[in-house]
DNA sequence: CGTATTTGACCTGCGC
DNA sequence: GCGCAGGTCAAATACG
């Protein structure tokens, strides 16, 4: 404990020269914007004459960012241009200054076109998160979708854009899919369900079993569990809708993983995210991959083209599902086994402008928790630095790649990067931050500044993480909790990053990081409101996985009995004032919850 | 007896 | 239009 206090405040004193850094850099980055705000103004008036309209030229660009983010619309789009610098000639001066500063990164994949004819469209100028809105903006908002789970309860009387934008995908509705290995006849999700059908689905001898939630019975969530064919081993649960009601603790780590992942799939589309207990929040999932779909008809379906699973991929094939693979898999060919898993079939309808997009296997997203030597894992929330690492595992290297379309986590031992776009790869690659004191803060010119989280972990709980990586259920348990920092905290109330749906949240700096390879485990927020609900979600597998037979999605509580005095939900979510870092704290709060799957 | 599960029938969407 | 397959319904059945 004394370490751990000792690391927690120095650590503070990591963050705080961080943010000193960051402040120091956003006010250089603002004044640099000022400057060029003016000049392109002057440079558009020289245009004028040629009716060449550089905003205009800026929209055919692949926009990605990653960090800071201004809330100035304008600023965004120079600076989300900058990553572009090799495809687009025709920057001016002060955006390679920008470069130079590294102030702009990111997997903003953005065509603008949509945005050129949908921003007056969508309700006004482009909202202040630009990973959240550009992706995935409809063109056409009369496209009013069905809104699954209907309730329209919890509506809030002023939708934010983000909302607009996920109300407007028709008819699917996202499924979540999760591969675990299990003996037992189903997931202990921490819900309840009620089987109202089974049906031998063609290509799996397996029965597929069909469950309703009834913690509520206007509940609209449903998931199928079905075994898989070539593995009797792992059990394929989908999951599909958003719960309208409050969920138990351990139950709003799967809930959330679900919305998440869901929302994260349909970014801007059709699942509600107004209505429920788990509203997802688009945008932050967006930091994972963002793409418009809309604007290229992408089929946001995952199969998994691998023969192995082919047995699940078929009751997919009419609503977009993601796959979250929680099965460990040793012999992973590294990171096209990955990418395999995960491939979209849609890469081809990417646009011609795009070939370099093509070989992605769009929009592949995944969480996998597999074993082998090196994980990739960011997102990145605009208006931050660095806002999310995670890893689990020994890891050798890590390297923190953004994948332009697919978003990893990597939480095993396995090798996961993903060959994704270069222009990601190359410009966005965090090395062994956070792994060990880095002894160059700025590997990469492109990220410089206070895109740097530094060496924040002595190897103090070595022993606890490896007790952790053994056992397979906390696979199922850290996904649902990253799910939860990603998607939001769902159920009872918060999203992570966009909680109370402001744009103004969106500006907030975040920075997350969860580290569970490193010896750390933490999560904080700055300037972030830091929800208890949020950190019960995430708090929720370092719970109770009640012996109840299913194969839990909560952990810790095998792993770290110990408790203290810290309440439970602080693990890993804490504000940058009470910042701490600790392994296993907070698996004191009692479960509270019925975790029976079904009485059977 | 209340609740959950089973299971055949039915509905719907999709491809041919 | 037809057949197939996935998904759902609801009566029958099982269970505590």
């Amino acid at each position: 404990m004394g370490e751990v206090r000792e690391e927690n405040q120095r650590l503070k004193m990591y963050l705080g020269r961080i943010m000193k850094d960051y402040q120091a850099l956003q006010m250089q980055f603002n004044n640099i914007a000022d400057q060029q705000e003016a000049a392109n103004n002057k440079e558009s008036t020289d245009n004028s004459a040629n009716n060449n309209n550089p905003e205009v030229e800026e929209t055919e660009l692949v926009s990605l960012s990653l960090g800071s983010f201004s809330a100035n619309p304008k600023i965004k789009d120079e600076k989300n241009k900058n990553i572009t610098s090799k495809i687009d000639d025709g920057k001016n001066q002060n955006e390679k200054q920008l470069d130079q500063e590294g102030l702009s990164l990111g997997l903003d994949y953005k065509y603008n076109e949509a945005s050129r004819s949908g921003a007056t469209e969508q309700g006004g100028p482009v909202v202040s998160n630009p990973s959240a809105v550009s992706s995935f903006e409809e063109p056409n908002k009369e496209e009013a979708s069905e809104t699954w789970p209907p309730s329209k309860v919890f509506m809030k009387p002023k939708r934010s854009a983000e909302d607009e934008v996920s109300q407007q995908n028709p008819v699917k509705k996202a499924r979540v899919c999760v591969r675990v290995r299990c003996d037992t006849p189903t997931m202990n999700d921490g819900c309840q369900w009620r089987k109202y059908g089974q049906k031998i689905a063609k290509g799996n001898p397996c029965p597929r079993a069909y469950y309703r939630c009834t913690v509520a019975p206007s509940c609209p969530v449903r998931k199928q569990v079905q075994r898989c064919a070539d593995d009797m081993s792992i059990l394929i649960t989908t999951y599909e809708g958003t719960h309208n009601h409050p969920l138990s603790v351990s139950a709003t780590a799967m809930a959330s993983t679900t919305s998440a992942a869901a929302s994260m799939l349909l970014s801007g589309s059709s699942t509600s995210s107004s209505s429920g207990a788990q509203p997802p929040s688009t945008d932050q999932l967006h930091r994972f991959s963002t793409f418009d779909s809309s604007k290229w008809n992408i089929n946001k379906q995952f199969y998994l083209p691998n023969s192995s699973h082919s047995s699940y991929s078929s009751f997919s094939s009419s609503n977009p599902t993601i796959t979250l693979d929680l099965t460990s898999t040793p012999s992973s060919s590294s990171s096209s086994h990955l990418l395999n898993k995960f491939s979209s079939s849609s890469s081809s309808s990417l646009p011609p402008s795009y070939p370099h997009l093509s070989s992605l296997h769009y929009p592949g997203t995944s969480l996998s928790f597999g074993s082998s030597d090196s994980n990739n894992l960011s997102w990145s929330n605009n208006n931050n630095i660095i806002n999310g690492f995670l890893s689990y595992g020994n890891n050798s290297a890590q390297s923190y790649n953004l994948k332009n379309q697919i978003g990893t986590l990597g939480l095993g031992r396995q090798t996961t990067s993903l060959q994704a776009s270069n222009i990601i790869n190359n410009n966005v690659n965090y090395q062994n931050y956070m792994q060990k004191p880095n002894p160059n803060p700025n590997p990469n010119p492109s990220i410089t500044g206070t895109n740097q989280v530094q060496s924040l972990v002595p190897d103090t709980i070595a022993a606890a993480t490896k007790a952790i990586t053994a056992d397979p259920t906390f696979q199922s348990a850290l996904a649902a909790a990253l799910s939860s920092i990603i998607g939001g905290g769902g159920g009872q109330g918060g999203n992570l990053i966009n909680q109370g749906g402001g744009d103004h949240n969106v500006n907030n700096n975040v920075a997350q990081k969860l580290k569970w390879g490193g010896d750390i485990h933490h999560l904080d927020h700055q300037q972030f409101p830091v929800s208890s609900s949020t950190g019960t979600t995430a708090a929720s597998f370092l719970q109770t996985a009640k012996g109840s037979g299913g194969c839990a999605t909560t952990f810790l509580n095998k792993t770290a009995a110990s408790t203290n005095s810290q309440p439970a939900g602080n693990l890993m979510f804490l504000s940058p004032n009470s910042l701490s870092f600790s392994a296993s704290k907070s698996a004191s709060a009692s479960p509270g919850d019925s975790t029976r799957e079904q009485t059977s």
